[in-house]
DNA sequence: CTGCCGACTGAAAACGTTTTAACTTCCCCT
DNA sequence: AGGGGAAGTTAAAACGTTTTCAGTCGGCAG
């Protein structure tokens, strides 16, 4: 039954009578053939069960169409959404897509690319906020360089390109606007002692949004020096240990712009435990609108960041512009939206 | 700055004042060579920027290090952990892993099978519960016998191999032992009238839970006539739709099993929803633990189902036997993680 | 009848690497 | 001094495709 190794084309070919260069036409309909010949290696194909060898064909051919996506972690839901909007986007145009997870480290985020490289993938998709450091920079413009140079596209999604001259697209949202869209709405409700939890100094995402808090502050009135930011970074555990710790510190505050969702349950767990009730004694909104976060305690809310429209748009982009070459920088909306974790402050 | 094409191991070789074997031995270490040859095209490939053509590779060597997963959605944050596992054991072993998304559509699943077989993926690993129907059966036979006869292997993740003839490997969760400790749970705390939301007639694994939740229920001495089973399939959505009907119809019960977590978000959702508190007026467990569990509204007592490791598993075991060939099934343990969904029935 | 064009086919080159087999050197042993 | 390795190196074969180039054949216009 098992036949030792792959059945090649030149089985094809010999079982349907012709020579491999026939089959291989027929087979890939790169060249015409007439519907005789072609059915009769069909058959003979089918009939041996024959699969091309993918490696043989890109060696020869133009390559294959691979995309990759680079997320720290894919238990992330947030991450997971980006990862399944590239899939899609490539399933549906008959690509392959792999997704590579760094846990964060530049070094294996390298050792990625460069395996990609290895693979001759034609699009690298890297997700999600960083710090801005000068080692990222080289990093990332040695990226570009060499992909381009072998004729493949580098996208950056939430993260910056390190000098607009190199050929790399960014595809985000707009994190400045979300942010003080959500901590707008806060105030709007009446709060004015706000702390943002979740700052991550030099990590571009977040700094934006700190900066969006930052400045629905002020447009509302309310002194700079009232603002706080707990810089905690990411993560539920990040948010629950920071969350209790400021807790113990101080309650001079009656809301919570959360770096993300996930922060947002760690504090909301973290409130509970110190007895207060969330949104009576502390209204807590998040960011992302991760799938669960209407199951929150109470519901969140936060902002609306599309994910799925966001690996979808990377990778329609980036395949769209192929022939423009460059860079080019596209801001993808977002919006609120409002569940039960956010009341007017001053108790029930 | 931007060569044409990719740079060769000839240029490599030539940089380096060396033929093209020498440089192939040097840069792949298969073969000794002195180190100052060595250090002289290491040199070369690097000042060239040099990453090898990992399809000429695969194509003379032994193919390609590369494991395959295979998922309803990587948005699942059940899927997403086995995913992370295999992700991660291939990482820890320097294989590339691809992540395909099948929505549950079988075709999709065929033509991705079909395209690790072109790709040459070592390992394909297809995860998650399914109906087991003839066309199910055939298929898996044929994904079986086709990876054999080229070398690859097989491993089935919570769905059953067809036969045990056939060269497949299973790893899965104990599903009914599971089922049964946690409805266990909630007969041992005083509930006799208990609901099964979330079955899935011919899906193995829900079938199996099922299986367990009947037989704790008999090992109790409740009545067979009094287990009921809603047949709602999985997600959230499903659950919520499921809860608010039968809470519509019949509240002639005090405790809900659900298929799985995202089910048991939803439900409490819809119970909330009717104006029932969780756990005084229902008490409620879920499956799988997935990492938001906790969050839910009250933190939800349920199964810890170790995805990750259930990928890491897979890996494993598949190369661990890469030479015993054949089948063989292993069952992973799983455990309850007490919270606060579950108290006695009879109210506050 | 001759010449030409088009449709179809096949032999062979090419893709970039690894590996085998053969060829040098050079050293050591007798 | 001659022979036997070992160590280092290289030319060439092989991997399975696609594609180019050249060929064969039949038909049709002149």
């Amino acid at each position: 039954m098992t036949g030792k190794g792959r059945v090649t084309i030149r089985e094809v070919a010999e079982r349907a009578g012709v020579s491999i260069a026939t089959a291989s036409r027929a087979l890939s309909g790169n060249h015409p053939v007439p519907v005789a010949t072609r059915s009769r290696v069909l058959r003979a194909a089918r009939e041996l069960d024959y699969v091309a060898n993918a490696h043989a064909r890109a060696l020869v051919g133009a390559g294959r169409k691979m995309v990759a996506v680079v997320v720290r972690q894919v238990t992330s839901p947030f991450y997971a959404q980006v990862a399944e909007g590239v899939e899609a986007e490539a399933a549906d145009r008959g690509w392959l897509c792999v997704v590579g997870a760094t846990g964060g480290d530049p070094q294996r985020e390298m050792e990625f690319v460069q395996l990609m490289r290895e693979e001759g993938a034609r699009l690298v998709i890297l997700v999600g906020g960083v710090v801005e450091d000068d080692a990222y920079r080289s990093r990332v413009a040695h990226y570009a360089q060499a992909l381009d140079a072998s004729g493949a596209r580098l996208v950056l999604c939430g993260r910056p390109a390190p000098d607009p001259e190199i050929p790399a697209l960014v595809v985000e949202f707009d994190n400045e606007a979300g942010s003080r869209a959500v901590t707008g709405h806060l105030l709007s409700a009446g709060h004015r002692r706000i702390v943002f939890l979740g700052g991550l100094p030099g990590n571009t995402a977040l700094d934006a949004r700190v900066a969006g808090y930052r400045a629905a502050l002020a447009e509302h009135g309310v002194p700079a020096g009232d603002a706080r930011v707990v810089d905690c970074g990411l993560g539920r555990g990040a948010g629950l240990r920071a969350m209790g710790e400021l807790l113990k510190e101080t309650r001079e505050f009656t809301a919570v712009v959360a770096g993300d969702d996930m922060v947002a349950a760690g504090a909301l767990r973290a409130i509970a435990e110190a007895g207060l009730r969330v949104p009576e004694d502390v209204s807590v909104v998040g960011y992302n609108d991760i799938p669960l976060a209407e199951d929150f305690n109470p519901p969140l809310t936060t902002v609306r960041t599309p994910a799925e429209e966001l690996g979808r748009a990377a990778v329609r982009i980036a395949l769209r512009d192929a022939e423009g070459g460059g860079g080019g920088r596209h801001l993808l909306g977002t919006h609120i939206v409002v569940r039960g974790s956010v009341a007017a402050p001053g108790g029930s």
